[in-house]
DNA sequence: CTGAAAGCGCTTACAG
DNA sequence: CTGAAAGCGCTTACAG
């Protein structure tokens, strides 16, 4: 392998000098320039990363932590993220926390001893300690940490709003709504939209709290479609859910659109693939993780700024699970 | 910071003895033992990763290349990879490909500067020069890269025959196979195990040629339905592909699964969500991704593994897109 | 503008 | 069984 000290040798300068051209950090001579160029391109010298990161406490790493990747929000995220780090040079660790507050914490601390740069989470530990004294560089997705760390997140009220539009505009009389965990933020912005929405409308409605799981909210949603004969228009959190409804619906012989519309949340790719294809309020989950780590490189890079919360709009995905609006 | 050099003096020995002891490398006498304990938990002392890194050129740090996590089928791979990885106390940079052997090339080189441990890669640059001459532990996923590099897959061929001998089971006089992209290994597996079925059966077939990608699936499907009118049973190399065809069929109200069955492969989770569920050959994902972690750990920790290829069984999932056997 | 030297925090022959 | 010392390959004040 060959070292910085080869190179100085090669060139006549010192180590210091090569060093000071590599990262172009303090004055070097035209000419020591062109004699540490030459010798580098002549050895095909490469610094070692590793040996760097042990002086400047840096290592060009990112570390995302998701609850699951799995869980089909994630993967475009850390597509997302991965993308964007490339392009400045870094490279993503990809954790699973399984929402578990000692895995979270457990990769937080390894990492920062490997000398990790900073972290993207997705993560219900809002007020947990670790957060709260670690010095690294976080940025927050989709669920708000603290004051003091940058937030991603889609403008979940206002979405669900105008996904319950959704079904209020398509002459929905009883609505369903599929409300996700308690404990998730996002999920509660939802509800507080759907409310928004629903209050005024005169239009009767029925909350039942549902998990982000495609067979639990199919049996829920079969349960209370039985009990409930008029209800036809669903609004479920999550697409996963209204995945659920619609398979439900199906098996009890409800045509839907027609006699039952559903509108989910996410805009997750298998949407598209269902029949009918699900109409949803989809999240542009691409740009949150791509707006996530530029601010999160932002930080790491001492870049000041000032932007603390950073709001991604959602976007209308009208398919076949809702019914042509009526004039 | 607290290092090595406070703790061997807190303890009274040379930093050595406390490398030794922290190793469990070389002679370590009792009474020393005992009182480096001591310091370090005294000062709660943890190790340098990075200092160690560059003595011992190891990292604790594999990377997971794919073509793209996007894709249904990465995620639980990546989830089986990391879980393992964690019980072993190794952490995964994930990569994605885009089956561009440049951007591989690209990963392959920076991470092992930065001393990576080894590799777990799905690829189809099997022969890519950069694969020969890498000196580092690499373990290949779904796709053969050499003979000197240990590879993890299912049984595509025979699986795909247990696929084809379900709609043959079940009647289908005229079976369109949806094989996937000509330049992928496991897909050619596929369409053996299928021509190994078929071949016999007397049944009429067809074969197109199909991307792994849902909207193209639909359009390709439509098309060969409109032209072929006696198709009664697609097998479709990727549950994506299925799902496309499921899709297509319901818009030209072909009624699945009496009048056509389908039957996928791959065993991702949307197949349970489409109504009917889709009738699949489930690879064992999970299982593929923590063999070959596993398998990927031995090597890096130079234990000797006299076995190179590791079939992982698939699994049929018959669900609603196929009718029950005629008896 | 440049170099000698200390330092980042560990590991590992080597001699005893 | 143990320690002094060199070494991993870089960066960074500091003095000139």
């Amino acid at each position: 392998m060959t070292t910085i000290r080869d190179v100085a040798k090669k060139a006549g300068v010192s180590v210091a000098t090569v060093s000071r051209y590599l990262n172009d950090s303090g004055y070097v001579s035209g000419d020591a320039a062109k004699a540490v160029a030459a010798a580098v391109k002549e050895l095909k010298y490469e610094l070692n990363p590793v040996a760097r990161s042990l002086n400047t406490k840096k290592t060009n790493l990112i570390g995302l932590i998701v609850p699951d990747i799995t869980n089909p929000f994630f993967p475009e995220l850390a597509r997302a993220v991965e993308d964007v780090a490339l392009t400045y040079g870094y490279t993503v660790i990809l954790c699973n926390s399984d929402e578990n507050p000692e895995k979270e914490k457990n990769y937080l601390e390894t990492l920062k001893k490997k000398y990790i740069d900073g972290f993207i989470v997705t993560s219900n530990q809002l007020d947990a300690p670790h957060y709260a004294n670690m010095a690294l560089p976080i940025v927050a997705l989709d669920r708000a940490i603290n004051e003091h760390i940058p937030t991603v997140a889609s403008n979940n009220r206002e979405g669900a709003a105008m996904g319950t539009r959704v079904l209020l505009e398509r002459g929905c009389n009883r609505i369903l709504f599929l409300r996700g965990p308690e404990e998730l933020n996002p999920a509660n912005d939802r509800y507080e939209g759907f409310m928004d929405a629903i209050r005024d409308s005169g239009v009767e409605y029925d909350v039942v709290v549902c998990p982000f799981h495609f067979a639990d909210s199919e049996k829920i949603v079969d349960r209370v479609l039985r009990e409930q004969k008029n209800i036809d228009g669903i609004f479920a959190s999550s697409d996963v859910s209204a995945a659920g409804a619609l398979k439900a619906a199906a098996k009890l012989g409800i045509a839907v659109p027609d006699e039952l519309q559903i509108v989910g949340f996410d805009g997750i790719a298998m949407g598209e693939m269902l029949t009918p294809g699900l109409t949803t309020v989809a999240q542009d989950v691409y740009k949150m993780g791509a707006i996530a780590t530029r601010v999160l490189i932002k930080r790491i890079e001492n870049q000041v700024e000032e932007q603390h919360f950073f709001e991604v709009p959602v976007q209308l995905k009208i398919r076949g699970t809702t019914r042509s609006v009526e004039k």
